[in-house]
RNA sequence: GGUCGUAUGGUGUAGCUGGUCUAACACGUUUCCCUGUCACGGAAAAGAUCAUGGGUUCGAAUCCCAUUACGACCGCCA
């Protein structure tokens, strides 16, 4: 007999079964019962008549929830008046003649039939395997599978190739902390994991391959973060040869309006991406990975500031406003918060202009205003009836980078993040450098294998803080799927580019020696970028925690709590690598 | 490295301005009853040193301190 899935029985009315899975949930009625029994296709219910005693005494004493059985049985449609809307499989049940338990389960510690979330999360992560069976676990690992397979029949579809690269290599002086492989073979020194296979992909420029991808593992040794997944994540790393910003952008949309409308009801706010400077990110939205849902732009009125005589406004470099619409949504305890989290953010405060239906202004502000600013609202910031305008005077950075924080709370107040849209852009030029004021020296603002714009010539002539970069960001919603960007393929200009942010000469060509040799032997211009795959799932399945999209993630203290990850080793281990412990 | 929050039977919660708390409720578990349930129903029972340690008090689940665990955030994440 052919054992068949639990959505099967649609398909199979009297015939005889055999069906295996999870006992889900049973329900004893003394002379008969019923089993729900789950399997990977859902959810079918089985009949057990106690005349048979065997049954009985199967059901009685071994059938716990979550065991493991086998039954067959016959597969019989339901009267009209038992039928269960609610199932899939509702309008059928299997008969059983036979019932083995092939695995009797211990009391399981929690439910499996809900969402999980209610649930203390160590212990939906120490029982993991468990906490997989539900529904929404499961339909998890199917989206998951699903993205990777799209991702991978995308990128082969587009003419890319899949190629691993080194999983332990060396340490690479810019960015995270690295995780550390000690070497047995030459005892006291260590392979790291790869940060990202920055290197090595544009390698395979250099090799030929003309469009690389690779859906690729990296390590970093940081705090994890609710968006962030403790050491280890994966990237769909994207090179192609060749290419130039404006190519690549135009070859990679499509792969993220496909993926969002194959595999989400989701619409793509705007075909093509927008292109956003990344100044202009910062002047608009004070953020550079604006959430572009919705409009409310920040506007300058520093106007107001000069024409206001108020001593909290002395010395402020800047001063600008949100003007926001339904101005009725923003009850004293909303604004009140408002301002709480401006001052969080390191700010003296908000102040806000309200016009209320009628016309009339209201405002703390209100003794310090006259008809020349009532003037100035109305006819040059189009302050309208039932608006609002939330002001904020500080220093450039801090106003923008507060006005965007409360920007993203009004989005939210008023319901403008609509979870139907994706909003995808392009930021561009971002600038090559900006000041450390910890190091006291120029910084690379991303990343150094950028090619700066005018090349050579920048470098040497101009101000490093004036020079921008062919690196962009791609976002979406309020959130950074990944950083790119046209590499600097040039030996010199690259090492230029380092001597500007302190390092020397010999130390780059120590340290890039393998990169920079190779670009002796003929490089083609190239560029990518790396979509972090949690990060997108994230975004297209409106999931915050990223740990809900792993199988087995790690905690937020970076421990495995189910296989008790990180662990001592034995002493002969650390022998092997000529390690001692010194804690 | 730092700030903050949480911790009560197997699970989720209530209690937490100290005193019939000898800790309540729901789900789960066990036993019994029930011939069509599907969140089955009915009856009964078992199950908690209230995270751990210390302190304040006549008296601590409740207040204080420390520790541990878990979580959020800051730093960090080219």
């Amino acid at each position: 007999m052919d054992r068949i899935l639990a959505t099967d029985v649609i398909n199979n009315e009297s015939k005889k079964v055999l069906l295996k899975g999870w006992i889900q949930n049973k329900r004893d009625h003394n002379h008969f019962a019923f089993i729900d029994l789950r399997d990977s296709s859902g959810i079918v219910q089985l009949y057990i008549n106690f005349d048979n005693s065997l049954l009985a005494d199967t059901f009685k004493s071994d059938c716990s929830i979550e065991s493991v059985i086998s039954v067959e049985g016959t597969v019989v449609r339901r009267a009209e008046e038992l039928i269960n809307k609610k199932l899939d499989t509702g309008e059928f049940e299997v008969k059983v003649d036979t019932l083995t338990v092939l695995s009797k389960s211990d009391t399981i510690p929690f439910a499996v039939d809900t969402d999980g979330h209610e649930i203390n999360e160590a212990i939906r992560l120490k029982y993991r395997y468990l906490d997989l069976r539900r529904k929404r676990m499961q339909d998890m690992l199917k989206f998951r599978n699903d993205f990777i397979f799209f991702t991978r029949s995308w990128y082969q579809n587009h003419g890319f190739i899949e190629v691993e690269t080194p999983l332990l290599t060396v340490t690479s002086p810019e960015g995270s902390r690295d995780f550390l492989v000690p070497s047995r073979l030459h005892k006291g020194k260590f392979y790291v994991l790869p940060q990202a296979p920055q290197q090595f992909k544009q390698l395979l420029m250099v090799a030929g391959v003309g469009k690389y991808f690779q859906i690729a593992p990296c390590f970093r040794d940081e705090d994890p973060r609710s968006d962030r997944h403790a050491g280890a994540f994966y990237q769909i790393d994207t090179e192609i040869a060749f290419t130039n910003q404006e190519d690549f952008f135009q070859e990679m949309e499509p792969f993220f309006i496909e993926i969002t409308e194959k595999l989400t009801n989701k619409k793509v706010k705007f075909k093509p991406f927008p292109r956003i400077p990344y100044d202009d990110a910062i002047d608009k939205y004070g953020s550079d990975k604006p959430d572009l849902r919705f409009g409310i732009e920040i506007t300058d009125c520093k106007y107001l500031k000069e024409n206001i005589s108020l001593n909290a406004f002395d010395g402020m470099e800047a001063m600008k406003c949100l003007i926001v619409p339904n101005a009725d949504r923003f009850d004293r305890k909303t604004i009140s918060d408002l301002g709480a989290s401006a001052i969080n953010s390191g700010g003296k405060g908000l102040a806000y202009i309200l016009r209320d239906e009628n016309g009339e202004f209201k405002s703390p502000l209100k003794n310090y205003l006259n008809d020349n600013i009532y003037q100035y609202l109305m006819n040059e910031l189009h302050l309208e009836r039932n608006c609002i305008m939330f002001i904020v005077a500080d220093s450039y950075k801090l106003t923008t980078k507060i006005l965007g924080e409360i920007r993203l709370k009004i989005g939210d107040i008023l319901n403008l993040r609509n979870k139907d849209e994706i909003a995808y852009a392009w930021i561009v030029d971002f600038p090559m450098y900006e000041w450390s004021d910890d190091l006291k020296k120029y910084d690379f603002m991303h990343n150094p294998f950028s090619m700066p714009q005018g090349g050579m010539e920048a470098l040497q002539q101009r101000n490093p803080l004036d020079i921008y970069a062919y690196q962009y960001d791609i976002v979406a919603n309020g959130l950074e799927l990944s950083s790119g960007a046209i590499r600097n393929h040039e030996s010199e200009t690259l090492i230029k580019a380092f001597e500007i942010a302190g390092y020397k000469k010999e130390e780059v060509e120590e340290k890039f020696k393998g990169l920079l040799t190779a670009f002796r032997y003929g490089v083609p211009p190239h560029g990518g970028f790396a979509p972090g795959v949690d990060r997108t799932i994230m975004l297209l399945r409106d999931e915050p925690d990223i740990r809900e999209i792993y199988a087995f993630p790690l905690s937020s203290d970076a421990k495995d709590l189910m296989m008790g990850a990180p662990s001592e080793v034995s002493k002969s281990q650390l022998d092997d690598v000529g390690l001692k412990i010194n804690v």
